[in-house]
This record gives structure tokens, C-alpha cells and sequence, in this order.
DNA sequence: TTTATGGCTGTCA
DNA sequence: ATGACAGCCATAA
């Protein structure tokens, strides 16, 4: 198996407990920007016993993204708050403080110019 | 081979 | 602020 499939699950692996990731972001880090409908495939294809960390996938809102079959969305949820992460009002999570950032250190300086 | 569908996302009204 | 629409393209029929 060296398709998209493989990428995608390389990135969700490498997701740290306690955090989150989008769909989107997800696609973008597997090199397969703007496909984010593709990580939502590969995640419903994964295996019952899978041991990849396929709750720490969220939508772009940070709320979860229910399958049209089983109620997998509850079983998503009480594993996310089993990892601590937080839910808002709506049952939504805070991305500003929950959305994992590949590379980010505590004190690691940033290369980033933005308005330069 | 072609067609239909889908655990999304970003615009535009 | 919500609601609808089109566009990425891999998989399954």
C-alpha cells in the first residue's frame, strides 16, 4: 500500500494525545492539499482495531464529523475527552487551543515574516 | 470503462 | 450571522 491512504495515516499518527487535527490540515501535511475529502475516506476504511488515533481528526469548525453509518461521532467524542481535550457550548472544540502544530516547540524562535 | 458517492472546505448570497 | 454550491479526486459498483 504506498497510496494516499499511506500518507494519511502516517500524518494521523503523528497527531499527539491531547491535541487535534482538521481533515484539512491533514491532506495538506500528506501532500495532498485540498483533499481533505480523501482523509475522511481513509479514516472510514481504516480497520475496527486499528490502533491510529483516527479521534483526533476533526472538521474545520473543530466539531466532529459524523459518519452516515454507526454512531461512531459518540465514540469520537468520549475519546477525545478521555485525552482532555476541551468542548465549548456547542460541543465544539477551541482549534486555538487544541489544533496540533507539526514542528511547534515552546520556545523555538519563528521563521515567519507575515507582513513583511 | 464510466458513474456515483462521499466522516470536507472555502466562497458567495 | 446562517445556508447553499461547486470543486478537490480516490474507491466501490
Amino acid at each position: 500500500m504506498d497510496g494516499p491512504f499511506r500518507r494519511i495515516y502516517s500524518v494521523v499518527a503523528r497527531v499527539p494525545r491531547g491535541k487535534v487535527a482538521t481533515y484539512g490540515q491533514v491532506a495538506r501535511l500528506a501532500e495532498l492539499t485540498g483533499q481533505a475529502r480523501i482523509v475522511g475516506y481513509a479514516l472510514a476504511a481504516l480497520p475496527p482495531g486499528t490502533r491510529l488515533p483516527w479521534h483526533r481528526i476533526v472538521n474545520a469548525r473543530g466539531g466532529i464529523s459524523q459518519r452516515t453509518d454507526g454512531p461512531y461521532g459518540h465514540i469520537q467524542r468520549a475519546r477525545l475527552k478521555k485525552e482532555r481535550v476541551r468542548f465549548d457550548g456547542r460541543g465544539l472544540i477551541p482549534l486555538e487551543t487544541f489544533l496540533w502544530r507539526p514542528g511547534a516547540r515552546f520556545g523555538e524562535p519563528r521563521k515567519d515574516s507575515h507582513d513583511h
